[in-house]
DNA sequence: TGCTTTCACGCAAACGTTTTCGTGTTGAAA
DNA sequence: TTTCAACACGAAAACGTTTGCGTGAAAGCA
């Protein structure tokens, strides 16, 4: 087994000094074509290669950039990371991934672990139970040691940093807009609780999207769900909910949901209730992801561009670390938003 | 805003000597206790945190793992990365992630960015095109520097190193099993090309599954589906000879596929031409996901355990890395897997 | 007083690079 | 023959750590 071969050893090697075969794989001609061309040949053999870690010391970056998210078995984070990796590998960035789990420990410790040094700059959604505590002290402390911050899809707007969102309000009431439209006076909404600020911007666009067309928001019309570590348990929750809401309601018409996973169960009791989709009830969701794209029916949804997010937000980072924009300069750039319409709209 | 702080500065802080400062952070009792507290105090006010860059230097160690997956929008792969990513957490690693997007090329230079020194060790599951190609060269040399490998699903069986593996035959065997004790007499297969070794093996385990229970295979059964670069197009094509196949053989009664999308576009077909689930025709897939839980109705399926399999790549490459086990003694841990009953089967 | 410990700290090397600044040799111009 | 530029290369510093070893001063002992 042959290790890594370093310059030391080349060096030694060929009865050089370092700073010579270092010249000579740079092409440098202060070193002589001879001795350039035998070092050339000497590294190509022995398949050598720079030590990132070596250059990361010196050049005091990393070109790796970190990437925190609250999840990762999801459609929506994982797209966003597969943009950041496509954007951040163009130019020549690797990307390191931290999961918080939702939790404001994991938050933490992942940004310290990689805050010193590992990387140069990071891109991260905040976890819920860091929303709920508003205590940012990491990302400031971040910032202040002069590392860049992108914030994506769940931002804290009190902090200056960049921040790619997508256009939360006005894509619910594309949604809702487009429910009405169809014909739909009975629109229900399930959403999550107002500290989720996306959330709580969805249940705005519904809302307002309410207004503008003269209906009267009803509050027994709207479902509020509860976080539950257990997904299992909270899905449980939110059928019984469910359930009991169209029993409640027997004219409900169309059905808001601000992420895929309350959409399909809702539709899933709306099926073993005998409802026609979308004759009877129409049903959309926010977020664009497999389960709606492959359930049966079609789920329509609004697609928040999940890929287009990442490759912005690893754009915005990177530009930033090579200063091709001003360091205290903050923008929010907003990603539009897609009503897809599959079959459970009509 | 305060840049990193860094021993050197805290010794001209305090003016004492860079060591003075690294050995009083140790608390070493080489030095004065007055010292010691002094330099603690200081360090703590300036939130100091030493240079992970200049330690892995030093330790010739990053303490990450680099992971290449052929992409990570599929809930097995991110849920296998949630796998790594707690085992490696919970050990003091940090994880890195590169994609190949299914390409020999991407895949080479994902091996070659990390392997200078990046990463400790590899955990990957080999890209589809690499499988094809049959070309192996930098895993090759990316083990004789002496940098440990864990493969995990798509494994190559000559290379010598360490595979966490399921047991997909017997897998297949369980589902076409429990199909033909439930009455299924005309079992069809979905299933990929054979240099997917995975696909073939689930291929055999449904041939021996008919084999043991005295069914002849018919080949009109068997849909083997091509790659298509783009998903929808090969899930497009899928469908419509999906659909030929139920004109074709107006009695199959069974359906196993090798993944969930297969699994799912089969029913949205069955459903589409009437067939009553499970009660005119059963289906099972292997890789249990988000689609299978949440489809109406819920997809029985074969788990693999992802985040089990994860966990346990990560445990044996750690176990590696830090010499808990021979160096040149390779291992391959096969996954049990489970067949999860929901509303597709009797 | 002279010797030996002990204490408390600094020096320097090492990890693998890149780069600036010498420096010795050669050949040519004066 | 002297002077000087060009050439080809080496030494050393720097990035931020850790650690073995050396050392000056104080203190203890005879």
């Amino acid at each position: 087994m042959k290790r890594k071969v370093t310059l030391k050893q080349i060096a030694k090697e060929l009865d050089v000094s370092v700073s010579t075969v270092s010249k000579a794989l740079r092409n440098s001609k202060e070193i002589s074509l001879d001795t350039r061309t035998k070092v050339q040949a000497f590294a190509k053999l022995y398949n050598y290669r720079p030590n990132n870690i070596a250059l990361s010391l010196k050049n005091k970056r990393t070109k790796t950039i970190g990437v925190i998210i609250p999840e990762i078995v999801h459609h929506f984070f994982s797209k966003v990371i597969s943009g950041i990796e496509q954007e951040a590998n163009n130019r020549g960035y690797n990307v390191i991934i931290g999961l918080s789990n939702e939790s404001f420990d994991k938050e933490v410790i992942n940004i310290e672990m990689l805050a010193n040094g590992s990387i140069d700059g990071f891109i991260l959604s905040v976890a819920k139970e860091t929303l709920l505590l508003q205590d940012y002290h990491h990302f400031y402390e971040t910032i202040n040691q002069g590392m860049p911050i992108v914030m994506f899809d769940r931002v804290v707007n009190e902090i200056a940093c960049d921040k790619v969102v997508v256009d939360d309000k006005l894509g619910s009431k594309k949604a809702v807009a487009k429910l009405i439209d169809s014909g739909c006076k009975n629109i229900a909404l399930i959403t999550t609780k107002d500290y989720v600020n996306v959330g709580k911007l969805r249940t705005q666009g519904y809302l307002e999207a309410l207004e503008e067309h003269k209906i009267a928001p009803k509050a027994s019309l709207i479902i509020k769900v509860g976080e539950n570590k257990d997904k299992d348990i909270e899905i449980e929750t939110l059928e019984k909910e469910i359930s009991a809401l169209f029993e409640k309601e027997k004219d409900i018409d169309g059905i808001f949901a601000v992420n895929e996973l309350y959409a399909i169960s809702a539709m899933k009791i709306a099926i073993q209730k005998g409802y026609k989709i979308p004759e009877e009830l129409s049903i959309i969701a926010f977020t664009d992801g497999v389960l709606s794209k492959h359930s049966i029916p079609a789920l329509s949804t609004i697609s928040q561009h999940a890929l287009e997010m990442g490759k912005k937000s690893a754009t915005m980072l990177i530009d930033k670390l090579e200063e091709l924009v001003e360091e205290e300069k903050y923008q929010t750039e907003v990603i539009n938003t897609t009503l897809i319409e599959r079959d459970t709209t009509k």
